[in-house]
RNA sequence: GCGGGCGUGGUGAAAUUGGUAAACACAAGGGACUUAAAAUCCCUCGGCUUUAACAGCCUUGCCGGUUCAAGUCCGGCCGCCCGCACCA
């Protein structure tokens, strides 16, 4: 019994494929394209079993669609700009792009040991400026079609580095490195004007027929168009009035208080001549300013003294505080509270003894009274006026019909979608292409000075943004004047690189960003796949990027990705001793001390519940590698590694071989015709083999992976169970191998090549149309119904497809069990689903 | 906190999308082969009842509903995961 020799086999047919060029592609107008992509890796030194999860699901796809016939476009790259870079140079004493550069061959050498079908002649690098240059173009086109501008936001800011943080970068209110508070500062930043596309962006979610619908909706949400209206309360002893956004004006009567967000632009003038008021709003930035951490904090208030009246009646008035859970993103970053219909107005109200005015009573119930649960459902208004007994919906009109007539307010559509901040504080990423002069103001980088390139030689680890502390770089005459300006020293978030990179992919040696030609013929990208955590940010950011490019000519579709798979993640258990270290998978037998083992995890290196692909490929295999992270899980959930798992994976794999080359039938030669008849047996397998064929595609085309897997098992399986002789089994079992080869091709493609090769094939199976299946032999003559009695099973008729109703019934009720268990009682009646069931009910 | 998703045997899962729950695997147990081990092959394998069965009852996180029929649809709860705009 012979060994499967996958170290031989696999490095042999990778040099194959990459001598005879197999996926190597050009625009080939004679066939359907098909553009496949996975989301291209950032280099951080090694690859991980997601990068192989990910890689493995794109490469089944791609190699699947050529054999049907597609030219496909399958390439690979690196989002190479980034923070991890910076991180390294500062611990590590090296340059981030030699640490990059170093970290792209290193894992570029390990997807090559996968057998991955990429056309590595089209490999991009975006940290490279023959990349970025051609950003830093489209920035300038954006920039004028008013595409971008120019505002101050709020930045997370180390004090004792003098640098911004990242939200990731600020642990409980404090930075990560000095562990010092972190203070909210105003900086003056790029924005790119995602807004404009907000209507459009969620419209045109709907036509995305393949595209997960929980990312359809989380995009949806993530826009959050509303309606409401804007309101303005006059204050007391002020001239302009606070203009506050609701959805819900219907509630207007039962405002009892409006607050503003920390950052508002009333609260930091008061701020200016109340230092109790200035104490407050610093500790609302204490938390940062990522959403979750304002949201997450406790509701807390500072009354400002100031007075608001009622829009429609200023004999009412209501306290004005500074909120911590106003956002001044969002709306007019200010609100009125109606604490009887909104959960966090109630908290707040009943924290600083508000009044609760109920104003929508289920079916207009006078006595409904709040308690400790605000009522957002439908109803009646009361306690309102004008507007009392009234519908939620009808009154909200109304009152917007009033307010527009008082001048106090008007109706309004808004979204929850901000503008995209592009700057970034950091050395690490792709300069703005712009020039401040004093006198011409903001300038941007004549064309031909492009690229704008990230000079070699910073001082990383030094307080501050490492561009603005480089002697020289930022100098440099005024494009416009002459005169003596300063470069800008920020540089792009790195989402703006991978919101264009799979146009770059088209052709990427041109000398523009894209040749038209190529675009118009690869794009859209036929399916896009990767990790669900993209599902909100990067998705939407690639999305206006191309309506974007659109705007200013580029190209001419909308939408970038047609379809669209989110993998789940590769999780492990955690280890760790009773001293709380974490340990890694293969160091918890030879541990001296206790170890618990916690519950599965996302795979990361901090937990070090990880295995290292490598070490996988070294000792199995690429193929049983890829089998594995194919077999069990479906794509889209997350997938528990086992070693047990792999090992079977690796069984199987070999006993593919030994079934090619040490068949226990008699195995005829390739080409050898068809017996004129087969025993049953043999029959019933050689229709297994048709109907294997069939649903392996449709599974495939589904990308239910794990279900082509176990179809194909069962095909073995059946193959293996023929021992007939002179009966056609030897014919048929060559028919099922060579169909088994070349299902699981896509999967473990340099066993099936080695096995194709064996089987007596000359040509290479990568090269080999995808099998059909012989649709005669796929009709059922007979089919299995299930028989009930009330919804219970009590026995199963094998009959003829498409009997007719009433001889199934009558052969039905004569099943000894189904009579048993009507037995004394009457039938009522009979519910016949043809083909599937007989439910007797009594 | 908000938004989205998921929950089926000891484990990963399947179930023609409302119609026979547990396909295909993993693990476990038993057996064959072997001097022995590995590899390989065969059998058993959701729970309970019964001497036994091609017997009955129960079972898809929990509670309730719709239906001839619910893992699948609806409502409420619990648990876990992802995202929250400067991680990528």
């Amino acid at each position: 019994m012979s060994r499967y020799n996958f170290k031989e086999t696999e490095t042999k047919w990778q040099s194959i494929w990459e001598d005879r060029q197999c996926f190597a592609v050009t625009e080939d107008k004679s066939k359907p394209k098909y553009y496949v992509l996975e989301m291209f890796p950032y280099p951080s030194g090694r690859i991980h079993m997601g990068h192989v999860r990910n890689y493995t699901l794109g490469d089944v796809v791609a190699r699947y669609k050529r054999a049907c016939g597609f030219n496909v476009l399958h390439p690979m790259g690196w989002d190479s700009f980034g923070l991890p870079a910076e991180n390294a140079a500062i611990e590590n004493n090296v340059h981030p792009a030699k640490w990059t550069r170093e970290n792209i061959a290193a894992m570029r050498a390990q997807l090559k040991t996968m057998g991955l079908s990429y056309d590595w002649a089209r490999e991009i690098s975006t940290c490279e400026p023959d990349y970025y240059r051609h950003e830093q173009k489209m920035f300038l086109d954006f920039l004028k079609e008013g595409l971008v501008y120019r505002k101050e936001s709020w930045v997370n800011w180390d004090p004792e580095e003098n640098t911004v943080l990242a939200n990731e970068q600020v642990i409980d209110g404090k930075g990560w490195r000095s562990g010092v508070d972190v203070e909210k500062r105003l900086l003056a930043q790029w924005f790119l004007n995602t807004t404009a596309y907000s209507e459009e962006l969620l419209e045109d979610l709907g036509p995305l027929e393949r595209w997960p619908d929980r990312v359809r909706l989380m995009q949806e949400k993530w826009i959050g168009r509303s309606e409401g209206a804007y309101v303005m309360f006059p204050i007391e002893g002020r001239d302009e009035p606070l203009e506050v956004y609701t959805t819900r004006p219907d509630t207007l009567f039962g405002a009892s208080f409006c607050a503003l967000a920390a950052n508002h632009p009333l609260a930091q003038e008061l701020a200016q001549t109340d230092d109790e008021l200035k104490g407050f709003i610093a500790e609302c930035g204490r938390a940062g300013t990522s959403e979750a951490a304002i949201e997450t904090a406790e509701k807390t208030g500072y009354d400002t003294g100031l007075l608001a009246c009622h829009p429609l009646d200023a004999s009412k008035t209501y306290p004005v505080y500074v909120a911590n859970f106003v956002l001044m993103e969002y709306g007019t970053g200010a609100i009125f509270g109606c604490p009887a219909h909104d959960q966090r107005d109630l908290d707040f109200a009943r924290k600083y003894g508000l009044d609760v005015v109920t104003v929508v009573a289920p079916d207009g119930d006078q006595s409904f009274i709040i308690d400790d649960e605000a009522f957002v459902g439908d109803g009646v208004l009361v306690n309102s006026d004008f507007l009392d007994g009234l519908g939620v919906e009808e009154a909200k009109t109304k009152i917007i019909q009033r307010l527009e007539n008082a001048d106090a307010g008007k109706k309004a559509v808004n979204f929850r979608l901000r503008d995209w901040g592009v700057s970034r504080q950091r050395y690490w990423g792709c300069p703005i292409p712009i020039i401040h002069c004093k006198d011409c103001g903001i300038v941007p980088v004549p064309e031909q000075d492009l690229p704008v390139v990230l000079p070699d030689d910073v001082e990383l680890g030094k307080a501050g943004n490492p561009l603005e502390l480089h002697p020289t770089w930022k100098d440099v005459p005024c494009p416009s004047c002459g005169k003596d300006a300063r470069r800008e020293t920020d540089t792009f978030d790195t989402f703006f690189e991978s919101s264009w990179y799979f146009a770059r992919f088209c052709s990427p040696g041109a000398n523009s960003a894209f040749t038209r030609e190529a675009a118009d013929y690869w794009l859209p990208v036929d399916q896009y796949i990767g990790g669900i955590e993209h599902a909100v940010l990067h998705l939407l950011y690639s999305r206006f990027f191309t309506r974007a490019l659109k705007q200013c000519g580029y190209l001419s579709l909308k939408e970038p990705f047609e379809g669209l798979l989110t993998q789940g993640m590769v999780c492990h258990e955690t280890y760790r001793d009773d001293t709380g270290k974490w340990l890694l998978p293969e160091e918890v037998g030879n541990s001296d001390r206790p170890v618990t083992t916690g519950r599965s995890e996302k795979m990361s290196k901090s937990k070090k519940n990880v295995v290292d692909p490598e070490s996988i490929i070294n000792s199995f295999g690429a193929d049983t590698a890829r089998l594995f992270m194919l077999s069990d899980s479906p794509p889209e959930r997350d997938l528990e590694w086992s070693d047990a798992g792999i090992e079977g994976a690796w069984r199987y794999a070999n006993r593919l071989w030994r079934m090619v080359n040490e068949p226990l039938v008699f195995l005829p030669d390739a080409g050898t015709p068809e017996p004129t008849t087969l025993g049953d047996k043999a029959a019933a397998a050689y229709i297994t083999v048709h109907k294997t064929i069939a649903a392996v595609s449709g599974d495939l085309d589904k990308f239910h992976f794990n279900k082509v897997v176990a179809r194909i098992r069962e095909l073995t399986n059946e193959l293996e169970r023929l021992d007939g002789e002179g009966d056609g089994s030897g014919w048929v079992y060559r028919a099922g191998m060579e169909t088994t080869v070349c299902l699981i091709s896509p999967m473990m493609p340099h066993l099936a090549e080695q096995l194709w090769q064996n089987l007596g094939h000359q040509a290479l199976l990568a090269d080999t149309p995808w099998p059909q299946a012989d649709k005669t032999l796929l009709i059922e003559d007979n089919v299995t119904v299930a028989v009930q009695v009330n919804g219970k099973l009590r026995g199963t008729l094998d009959l003829p497809k498409d009997t007719d109703n009433k001889v199934a019934e009558e052969a039905g009720l004569k099943i000894p069990n189904v009579i048993e268990a009507i037995g004394s009682k009457s039938v009522k009646k009979v519910i016949v689903v043809p083909n599937r069931i007989i439910n007797v009910v009594i």
